[in-house]
DNA sequence: TTTTTTCCTTGACAAAAGTTAAGGGAAGGC
DNA sequence: GCCTTCCCTTAACTTTTGTCAAGGAAAAAA
């Protein structure tokens, strides 16, 4: 067993394979390379396949037809995604783009349904998985519908240093991404950035992000 | 069989279980009554259970920290709700609440487990209905994401008429209630409709909606 | 190093949405 | 028939958000 078939073996749905299966995992597999800006998938085309991220980062995300972009989530390696078209033959809802150099592993419908339909604990470990996903949508509508953008502002900042002790952000994003993930405008963004260190809630700069009252944030993700 | 099996053997997931298990479905259910405004489930509590709506309504929306209501979708006769916790024993992230007089059918995750583990080909059938929710999902994030709630309110006075030649709609639901769907207060509701009134869009009274430029209000869903 | 490009920052303005308050009409209960 | 309750409607005001434009800093390319 190679290193990579064991990393699949422990995934939260390929570990409900038997072993024989796990170990010709990685065959059935297609791998992929990415450059940067590429697309494993655009929204409105039929793809029905898995994907499991081996390195670099995709985003999910939709694009409106005015031209502006929302990202829903993005893959970090080691995780995996499920593409709705592999469930119901339909167009992709949104589109998965690398905002990093990707390689990736691609499994298409063909290779797995027949093993899903002879190891239903996996099939059932799917609808978890899949519950998860609505699961995290719910928390997007959330923000959306009741949270101004300083809240999910706030919740985005807290989200990036889950680290308890660590109280600066490094700044690797930029504000325009900031802005695709809160589904505003970067002008909005660095406004409220300001105004929040203003408040004495953080401290910016061109390159960091200091937090001195991590409280006063998470009171904006819902109280404002 | 009897005519409520009958019903149950045609929907979307059942109708893959073997007919011997199909003629006990109704056995396998719990029926449950509701009055208006009584709750099925409530957020965050863990619900594991599977219905089918008989007669009535039913509202899944959330509740917001500061006690604002988001509707998301309502169940209407004849259509099935999966709780999320029947799937990952977590807590349910909204409510089901009855808006009319309800009667239902309620399965367990105990009592229909089983059957998934055995008949794989019903297990596949409800990662499409999960999917599909997720379909939905994403559409309800693509308006709170990308449209005003003019656009919002659009779509949702579209979808009450379908039917092609009725050009005349009842208003049989409150501004509340539009507010709720459209993650907004019933005052800007209100305001829209007279506003959509003075661009000749429609033609609004206490009780009626007609529509005079349908054309006017697709434009609206999405270029706003 | 110089130049170009990208990104950040800010101000001014406009549009959208939320909130509060008040008055009036309709439906249902008494 | 009267009264209560619920809902609709509108105005005035505030807050939030979006947009446009301009200047400047940093990073990347030449």
């Amino acid at each position: 067993m190679t290193n990579i078939e064991h990393v699949l073996a422990e995934q939260e749905v390929f570990r409900y394979f038997p072993p024989e299966v796990q170990n010709h995992l990685a065959e059935y597999a297609l791998p992929r390379k990415l450059e940067r800006g590429e697309y494993l998938c655009r929204q409105g085309e039929i793809w029905p396949y898995v994907v499991y991220l081996s390195s670099g980062q995709l985003r999910w995300s939709m694009l409106s037809a005015a031209g502006k972009e929302h990202q829903l989530f993005v893959l970090d390696p080691g995780e995996m995604f499920w593409a709705h078209s592999f469930f119901d033959d339909q167009p992709m809802p949104a589109s998965l783009k690398a905002v990093k150099e990707v390689e990736a592993l691609v499994w298409s419908q063909d290779r797995l349904l027949p093993l899903f339909k002879r190891y239903p604990e996996a099939l059932w470990a799917v609808t978890a998985k899949l519950t998860r996903i609505m699961r995290e949508a719910r928390e997007i509508i959330y923000g959306l519908a009741f949270q101004p953008v300083a809240g999910r502002l706030a919740g985005y900042l807290l989200d990036k240093i889950k680290v308890p002790g660590q109280e600066t952000l490094e700044r690797e994003m930029t504000l325009e991404d900031m802005a695709v993930a809160l589904a505003s405008s970067p002008e909005v963004v660095c406004r409220l950035l300001y105004q929040f260190q203003s408040e004495g809630i953080i401290k910016i700069n061109r390159t960091q992000i200091t937090f001195h009252d991590r409280e006063a944030l998470e009171k904006l993700v819902d109280l404002s």
